[in-house]
RNA sequence: GUCCCCAUCGUCUAGAGGCCCAGGACGGCACCCUCUCACGGUGCAGACCGGGGUUCGAAUCCCCGUGGGGACGCCA
């Protein structure tokens, strides 16, 4: 059996860790297994998806590197939704309701006020011919639901085992909306069936309509057990709560306007909450070795932001030039970008050092006499890798200093910060008459 | 409120009754390297949510509690 996959974003807000996560999975697992990998859009809903939305979706995969086999558009399909629904019908498993969404909602109300569950009562299924006359006449259009079986609906989840809901625990779906249109409920069953998917790879918030699906899925002729379903824990931010407070500021959008590394995301995403140690890895394709979702823990992990940038620092130092050369300076080299890339903790990070080697720098001159010692003992040009050395050496035997009471002034003299690239790579670049006038106290 | 799930170092986890005075990874700390910092290397500290049971023996099984997540939409 070939494998088949899908990520089903709906195409209302931007990407985040948490749906990124989604797709990554169902890429890694399609990738793990020969199989195919579909992204299809679940934009049935007419008032909230947007195709600006779309597109960027696709941007925000693209830039990650996912990339997809087969593409889809529920928009598109409508006509396979509507036979899926006639037949439904004619098998007496959908049926009219009348209640407006006002109406509904009161009833909820009222249950939670009893303390019941909140089930949808059937009370279309007691409408006589006439009620439903008199609800045509007054020009109401019906919306309909799917007369769930009340019985026992199970599923064996490649990541959290035996599930099981009982049909008396869940409401009757609304399958078609007053306006014709298909909820994602039906919609997303019917594609699972026509583009022949093999396992629904998702979040745990979609357990529950897992029983739901698995009936509508029967109904429509297939048979149980062709479908597999993996429900992955959802990602909960530091403080143990849901993550869904700061999707904003966790937008793939944002990641990216902020220099995080693509691979960073996904080196993270892929590995947070497996027993596999997160790693830095250059592309997702590193990934698909080793992934299974019998790693998958069923507890929801933690994910610290800070992490983020840890990870993109470790990658960072690892990029080799040619990663990273349209990124940077106009006029900086491999030589440049070898001897700053260890202190990044981002490729935009490099401008800062690119300035201090190439533009004016006021200098952090704390200590005049031991600069003018310093300035004195300067070896003329041409300067190498070995300058630093040859120099610093002179004058700690001229001054007696030594450690950081002997570098740490050079360091802010030469480039104003505490901290920074070995000063033997960076002094060559700075340039002696720079190097000079900064020792002086000016800003070159 | 009802239903489902979860609970081991700060974090991600290993652990399916004796192999565990609990292992690994990240982070932290210390030391080394070196030209202060960073990078790199080596080492150290650090956890079984609480209470009852079952058992010769429980991180592991059962019950209760507590804490957390998810679902209960004419959203997906």
């Amino acid at each position: 059996m070939t494998v088949r996959v899908r990520f089903a974003p709906s195409p209302t807000g931007r990407l985040h860790l948490g749906n990124v996560r989604a797709a990554l999975l169902n890429w890694l697992f399609a990738r793990k297994s020969n199989g195919r990998f579909l992204l299809r859009l679940d934009d049935t809903d007419k008032e909230r998806s947007r195709p600006e939305f779309a597109t960027a979706i696709e941007d925000d995969l693209r830039w990650l590197g996912i990339s997809w086999d087969e593409f889809a558009r529920q928009s598109d399909r409508l006509d396979r939704y509507e036979a899926a629904a006639e037949k439904l019908k004619a098998d007496g498993r959908l049926y009219a309701c009348f209640e407006t969404p006002e109406e509904l909602k009161l009833r909820r109300f009222g249950q939670i006020a009893d303390g019941g569950a909140q089930v949808y009562d059937r009370a279309a299924l007691r409408l006589t011919e006439r009620q439903v006359a008199d609800y045509a006449a007054e020009g109401r259009r019906p919306h309909w639901r799917f007369r769930l079986e009340h019985a026992e609906t199970g599923w064996e989840d490649l990541i959290r085992g035996r599930c099981a809901y009982h049909g008396t625990k869940l409401s009757d779906p609304v399958l078609v909306r007053a306006d014709g249109m298909p909820t994602y409920t039906l919609a997303s069953v019917v594609d699972d069936v026509e583009f022949a998917v093999s396992h629904v790879v998702r979040g745990e918030d979609h357990v529950t309509n897992t029983a739901v699906q698995i009936q509508i899925f029967e109904a429509l002729g297939q048979a149980a057990g062709e479908l597999k379903f993996a429900h992955f824990p959802l990602i909960s931010d530091i403080g143990g709560h849901s993550l869904s407070k700061r999707l904003g500021s966790l937008s793939i959008e944002n990641l990216r306007n902020d220099g995080i590394e693509p691979s960073s995301i996904t080196s993270l995403i892929a590995r947070l909450g497996t027993s596999d140690p997160i790693e830095v890895m250059e592309k997702p394709a590193d990934l698909v070795d080793g992934f299974s979702f019998s790693k998958f823990g069923r507890a929801s992990p933690k994910l610290d932001p800070d992490e983020i940038v840890r990870i993109n620092a470790k990658l960072v130092h690892r990029l080799p030039f040619s990663a990273v050369a349209d990124r940077l300076p106009a006029g900086a080299d491999a030589a440049f970008w070898e001897s700053v890339r260890p202190n990044l903790s981002k490729v935009g990070d490099a401008v800062e050092w690119w300035s201090i080697a190439r533009s004016a720098v006021m200098p952090i001159n704390a200590e005049p006499d031991f600069l003018t010692e310093a300035a004195r003992l300067l070896p003329p040009e041409p300067w190498s890798a070995d300058t630093w050395g040859a120099w610093t050496k002179a004058l700690g035997a001229s001054t007696g200093r030594k450690g950081k009471e002997l570098f740490l002034p050079l360091r802010l003299a030469l480039t104003a910060r505490e901290h920074g690239p070995e000063m033997k790579s960076l002094m060559p670049m700075i340039g002696r008459s720079r190097t000079l006038a900064r020792l002086e106290g000016r800003k070159a």
